[in-house]
RNA sequence: GACCCUAUCAUCUAGCGGUUAGGAUACAGCCCUCUCAAGGCUGGUACACGGGUUCAAAUCCCGUUAGGGUCGCCA
């Protein structure tokens, strides 16, 4: 290229490949360290799968003493959403994912090897470019949108692999007289890699998940440097897991077949790759068939949908990280108490290699395992702290009765497994606890239908007359059972089992009506507990009839 | 269409040439029990199919089928 074209490429003075490289030392790591990262695009979502991918970036890389940042991937300004650095921060940072460089919601940088966002690195994209312009190795492509849809039409025609390649790479034998007449005549221009790869020709990759793959060479030559100046995501790569020393660089599937591209643009920047590790999408049953979660149809693609619903960040993190070890379950067998992140992340041992189905079913059995876990402050703080974004009536109704929540929480909450484990999202206490306020406690009789109207009566004002504030659970039970037997239901199950026609009913019957007329439902947590709870006054009313 | 990945219970998976094919979740039954939940115990027609290799295959090879992913100036 003549230097007269390089100036109608690169108008503006760039900065020397040499001066870049220098301000981007290697990193002082220890032996082993990881250098991992996050890289969303600022769309105003996050995926879920960003999670999932962040989540195994930073374990990757903080358990083995290394460094794991965030960099935005905004090349694509068509797609700019105002907020999305919010999304991006609050996501990672509700999660624990937490970066030692990147972005700060502000858009200012942390960390030495920024900038961290890819639109303000164009000058650093295009010194590359030039630098590859200038070796030979890329080319400007004046090909229209409509010029490579015509192309791609006669090779689909014709049965061949649709791309920018081989005969149909058009502008990679223009002269230099003839690039430098469209560049005058003003023609919109991209810049293209010339690729070195021969499809004929196949080469091995070694992914840290998938293992070896043979696949064959590339020889597309892709876009490197769009036509608004910026460069596409390959580029974009390549440059920045340099310069920022990434080592490992896991990210989606979708990237898989990118590979041979992007070893070959290493090579031609004179870079060191770095290990790959290819992550399967998470996927759903649709109509009976499975496909990847989708950011424009499944709500729970979006990592928002989880703090809405109220499931613990533990519970989602904690099956996260089921799907990336399947032996995390053993692991918080032996180590109940432990914090999530302490599990030991082990590459190799990566399951969902295929994209599992998510599973909801699984997730509410580890939310409830959570919740069981926690007290009932921290219960009621996380429950106040989302019902005020997600359901503000019921924040005000818990926030001005701490204590007696805090207590209705702490129900049945014991030590270990004997914890009650009914709560799966917060989303759904509301309607647990209705009963234990009088605006939304409901009575209804007609649960009593099956009994006798004055058994009924005699139960209520019996049990009104006998109960004691201060009894513990034995000797309320008791009572309950000289009830029974002083109007004719058996207290005794064993004697009731033995001859059901001669009694009523039994203690259980008993029971069921006061419960019934506390709590307004056939179900409950334990009566005695909720009685408690309740106190005296509210419970004797409850049984007037 | 081409290229790539994957294939063990309903679901997530363990398994890496010789196992009564293990676990978790879900489901069912029983026990416990004032109901529910929890807990304890028990249970089920899981190695996609067809060929090889081998004394021996869920494990290795080939093919078929099925599912997933990719073939953009989106990432």
């Amino acid at each position: 290229m003549t230097p007269e074209i390089l100036k109608y490429l690169f108008p503006n003075p760039l900065p020397a490949v040499a001066d870049i490289e220098a301000k981007y030392p290697k990193r002082a790591l220890k032996e082993g360290a990881k250098v991992t990262r996050v890289a969303p695009s600022p769309t105003g979502f996050m995926h879920i799968g960003g999670i999932y991918a962040g989540l195994l970036s930073e374990r990757v890389a903080h358990q083995s003493g290394g460094v794991f940042y965030l960099r935005i991937e905004d090349t694509d300004q068509k797609r700019l959403v105002e907020g999305a650095l919010e999304v991006i921060a609050n996501s990672l940072g509700r999660y624990g994912i937490v970066a030692d460089e990147g972005v700060h919601t502000d858009g200012t940088d942390f960390g030495a090897y920024g900038p961290y966002t890819q639109s303000k690195r164009k000058e650093i994209y295009q010194a590359y470019a030039k630098d590859l312009v200038q070796k030979g190795l890329a080319y400007p492509c004046f090909a229209t949108a409509e010029d490579l849809d015509l192309m791609r039409k006669v090779q689909e025609k014709s049965g061949l692999r649709p791309g920018y390649y081989g005969k149909y790479a058009k502008c990679r034998n223009l002269s230099d007289e003839e690039i430098l007449k469209k560049l005058q005549a003003g023609e919109p221009w991209v810049l293209r890699f010339k690729s070195p790869g021969d499809y004929e020709k196949r080469m091995i990759i070694k992914d840290l998940l998938k293992g070896d793959i043979s696949m064959p060479e590339n020889d597309i030559d892709i876009v490197i440097i769009k036509s608004d100046g910026l460069p596409t995501y390959h580029f974009a790569h390549a440059v920045d897991d340099h310069l920022m020393g990434t080592t490992h660089v896991i990210r989606g599937d979708e990237w898989l077949s990118s590979v041979p591209l992007h070893i070959q643009l290493f090579v031609a920047l004179g870079f060191k790759a770095p290990k790959y590790g290819h992550i399967a999408p998470l996927q759903k049953v649709d109509n009976g068939h499975k496909r990847k979660l989708s950011k424009r149809h499944d709500a729970e693609a979006n990592i928002m949908y989880f703090w809405e619903k109220g499931y613990p960040e533990a519970a989602v993190i904690e099956y996260l990280l089921n799907l990336i070890n399947a032996n995390f379950e053993d692991w918080r067998k032996a180590n109940p108490d432990v914090p999530a992140f302490d599990f030991p992340v082990n590459f190799s041992k990566v399951s969902n290699v295929a994209g599992a189905l998510f599973d909801f079913v699984k997730l509410a059995s580890i939310s409830k395992e959570v919740i069981a876990k926690m007290s009932a402050a921290e219960v009621y703080d996380a429950l106040l702290n989302w019902a005020i974004s997600y359901n503000p009536s019921f924040a005000e109704k818990i926030g001005a009765h701490k204590n007696y929540v805090t207590a209705i929480l702490n129900i049945e909450r014991g030590i270990g497994n004997k914890s009650r484990k009914d709560i799966v999202k917060w989303e759904d206490v509301e309607k647990d606890i209705t009963y234990f306020f009088d605006d939304t406690f409901m009575r209804n009789m007609e649960l009593l239908n099956g009994y006798d109207a004055d058994d009924v009566t005699a139960i209520a004002d019996g049990f009104a007359r006998m109960y004691d504030e201060n009894d513990d659970k034995q000797v309320w039970f008791d009572k309950i059972k000289r009830l029974a037997d002083s109007i004719g239901f058996a207290s005794d199950m064993k004697a009731y089992k033995a001859n059901p026609a001669g009694y009523k009913g039994n203690v259980s019957d008993v029971a069921k009506v006061l419960r019934v007329l506390i709590t307004g439902r056939e179900q409950s947590p334990d009566l005695h507990s909720i009685m408690q709870v309740l106190g005296r006054d509210k419970a004797l009313v409850r049984l007037k009839i």
